[in-house]
RNA sequence: GGGCGGUUAGCUCAGUUGGUUAGAGCGUUACAUUGACAUUGUAGAGGUCACAGGUUCAAUUCCUGUACCGCCCACCA
């Protein structure tokens, strides 16, 4: 036996020198994979921000992915993990202009784009080292030879493809439609990456003027010089006579044409049960328009200032309406003023109040009608008739991408029910810039410039969910047709966190499907969030971040891992505590001393010679494997935190504490075929646990099984899982 | 407005198609301890499984409703 059993086990001594002689082994790329395997098991980690460093989010994914990974490789798959890093546009560059405004006082356009992108990709070149040193000290078995970076080249190169396939399939188009503006970032938002925040707010109910028939209710009275109509409910006893007719009036200094209109979308309950109509400013106003043909006057700017002529110019929006509201009472048409709760679009990255605006942008068409190729989607043939939505439902409801979480499958087809086309052009620099060049009312789009210096690239950059809903087949060579691809995708397994779920997995769904016509994975289970100890969310402003490489450097990433898995089952929250990761530390511990006392207990036999069991040994292993079946469906099951409690009540209170102690009368005592038997058995018992345990405490149970006397194997990562 | 989830020991949570006495970790109490274990063991205390109905031989588990927490979605101006 050697000394360093003598001692407790200290993680920090360990666990680099392990992870790096599994790196030189080489076992992380499925090629240099011992025996002969036929089936694959591939994983895409879900690429953390370039910008951040890793949190217990990541670390919790981590564990489970690495978990199932070094499960599988065990089971004889060729298992591979891809890594890599996602550049997160917005997210980036709004991080390093924040530091350029702080440090030096100066803009972007101080700056000029081709000086900003420098920085942004400089300060992303740091972040992802630090962020990787980071996942390799969780343990993560990652094949570092495949490493992908949303903006490297070959992602490069898969992101302008993808533009342009679906661009020529008319699935990409350009237009003049409302969009989420935040005035702040000055750039367009999606969908997803608004808040809606609860705020109390004045209604306002009043007349254009004393001559104007209907009242109606605001809450932005300001947008109303951008009014071309009001809308009632065509049923509505109250109005119904009105519809067709058209009024000239003037609006606090601006002339406006107002035409009544009947539309179903208008409630009658609602305020005065009158709307009016400012098509420029808001989403259903500029739907109404488009049923009634109205015109549509934009009255705000970008930077959320009044362009309308007359009194209210130049103003910020919130000084405008304090304006109009003075304006409406001076001229007496002010009926009601009252106090509601509403919610307020802002940005999730700037907090800004959403200013909906038309803009000429690039929109992902989710609903038109194409020719599929090819398909290996149950429920769309190659060659028909289908659209990206149908892509979208059909994957999911076949089965073929396997969503075990009853309530996370409602959630996302109520989300494609409720989906619209998705806008990807964003006003920033830093990100893939859209493949589409211009000159004069010519459009050209290809994956490199065309020939002659006229032409001028579009400025925006791409929604950066548009490179990662590439992920599952870019890391993987896409669009060549590589070996890699074809050997490793579908993929199997995706892990991500629910909050994810519609502005990724769907959208991973809509891309395979249409770039390949396959599903982008077998299995997705959505896990839940880690909270803090109160059930906060983890945030910088909060103040309640706890840096998962601390923990790992107290107890071990071993314990860590642990401490994460066990007993959180599968798409719930997290609230993480401490004391459960010591908890771990300790048991890594209890390991230790197990494999020290069999050590010392068995020095000198000779385990490749065959013994007589006794009853008593037949039974221990019988249970054992009892145990080994239980923890293999769990594990098929992706019941990891049940593998993991069983194996570690197992070792702890059933070896440890039962059979161990039961152990040490035999052998001490004369029976010396009792002993021998005793000793084989405790052998068995000890390797047998350290494989069920390495999918979970890697570093440890490598460790052990580098100093033990006598194994089927030089590595346990690779050792086949018993049965 | 629509949808989803949670409520189990002092705390954090399991409880895998309904089945003995509802479990774990931490905490806590008593005892033991030069012990494979500086990170140990044994034993114990602690629960109306949120509440009210229903289905069933049997409900923490299935159904209905209520309350309180939390989350997501949404173009009520």
């Amino acid at each position: 036996m050697q000394d360093k059993f003598l001692k407790p086990y200290n993680s920090s001594e360990v666990e680099p020198s392990i992870y790096k002689l599994w790196e030189n082994s080489g076992y992380f790329n499925p090629a240099n994979l011992p025996g002969e395997q036929k089936e694959t098991f591939t994983v895409v980690l879900p690429p953390p921000n370039v910008t951040g460093v890793l949190h217990l989010g990541h670390a919790y994914e981590d564990s489970l992915q690495d978990a199932v990974i070094r499960y599988q490789r065990m089971r004889g798959k060729r298992a591979l993990w891809v890594p890599g890093t996602d550049s997160a546009a917005i997210a980036t560059q709004a991080r390093v202009e924040k530091n350029i405004q702080k440090d030096e006082s100066k803009s972007r356009h101080d700056l000029g784009r081709a000086e900003l992108v420098r920085r942004v990709s400089e300060f992303a070149k740091n972040s992802e080292d630090t962020i990787l040193n980071q996942v390799r000290r969780m343990g993560a078995s990652l094949d570092w030879s495949r490493y992908a970076y949303t903006l490297d080249e070959k992602r490069n190169f898969a992101v302008s493809t993808a533009f342009k396939r679906m661009y020529d399939a008319g699935l990409i188009y350009r237009g003049n439609r409302i969009v989420n503006w935040d005035p702040k970032g000055q750039t367009t938002i999606s969908d997803d990456e608004i808040i809606h925040e609860e705020r109390t707010t004045k209604l306002y109910t009043f007349k254009y003027s004393k001559e104007f028939p209907i009242a109606i209710s605001t809450t932005r009275p300001e947008t109303k010089v951008g009014d071309t109509a009001v809308a009632v409910h065509p049923d509505d006893e109250r109005y119904k006579n009105f519809i067709g007719k058209e009024f000239d009036v003037v609006f606090c200094d601006v002339p406006l044409h107002i035409k009544i209109v009947g539309d179903d979308s208008v409630e009658k309950e609602f305020g005065t049960g009158a709307l009016g109509v400012t098509p420029a400013h808001s989403q259903i106003d500029w739907d109404i328009a488009d049923r009634h043909n109205l015109e549509r006057p934009q009255v705000i700017n970008e930077y959320a200032k009044m362009i309308a002529p007359g009194r209210l110019k130049d103003k910020k929006v919130l000084d405008a309406r304090e304006d109009v509201v003075t304006w409406l009472k001076e001229q007496g048409l002010l009926e009601q003023e009252e106090e509601i709760t509403q919610n307020v679009s802002t940005s999730e990255r700037t907090g800004a109040v959403i200013e909906p605006l038309p803009k000429l942008q690039w929109w992902v068409d989710v609903n038109k009608t194409f020719t599929i190729p090819h398909s290996e989607i149950p429920g769309i043939a190659s060659g028909s008739q289908t659209s990206l939505k149908e892509i979208m439902r059909k994957s999911v409801e076949s089965g073929a991408v396997d969503m075990p979480q009853e309530r996370f499958k409602k959630t996302y087809f109520h989300w494609i029910d409720n989906l619209r086309d998705w806008c990807i052009s964003r006003q920033i620099w830093f990100g893939h810039r859209i493949p589409v060049w211009y000159k004069g009312d010519e459009i050209y789009c290809d994956t490199i410039a065309p020939e002659g210096s006229e032409w001028k690239q579009e400025e925006d950059v791409l929604d950066t969910w548009f490179s990662s809903a590439l992920w599952t087949f870019s890391t993987l060579g896409w669009p060549e047709k590589t070996k890699d691809l074809e050997t490793f995708h579908p993929t199997s397994f995706m892990s991500p966190a629910y909050e994810i779920l519609p502005l990724w997995v769907s959208r991973m769904i809509l891309m395979s499907g249409f770039h390949l016509g396959q599903v982008p994975f077998k299995t997705v289970m959505i896990h839940g969030l880690v909270r803090d100890k109160q059930g906060c969310k983890f945030s910088k402003s909060l103040g309640n971040g706890v840096d998962p490489i601390e923990v790992i450097d107290k107890y071990g990433a071993d314990a860590l891992r642990m401490g994460l898995l066990v007993g959180t089952a599968i798409g719930n929250d997290i609230k993480f505590d401490e004391s459960k990761i010591k908890g771990y530390k300790h048991f890594a511990n209890k390991v230790w001393n197990i494999t020290r006392f069999v050590l010392e207990n068995t020095e000198g036999v000779d385990f490749s010679q065959p013994v007589t069991s006794t009853h008593k040994d037949q039974e221990l292993i019988k249970n054992l494997e009892a145990l080994i079946t239980e923890i293999t469906e769990d594990f098929d099951n992706y019941r990891l935190y049940l593998a993991a409690e069983k194996i570690y009540h197992y070792v702890w209170h059933e070896v440890a504490d039962k059979i161990l102690e039961e152990s040490k009368p035999i052998l001490n005592g004369n029976n010396s075929d009792e002993k021998l038997s005793r000793q084989h058995t405790l052998y068995t018992l000890l390797t047998t646990s350290l494989k069920l345990l390495h999918p979970f405490m890697p570093f440890v149970t490598e460790e052990i099984w580098q100093s033990l006397p006598e194994k089927e194997t030089d590595m346990l990562i690779v050792t086949e899982w018993p049965s």
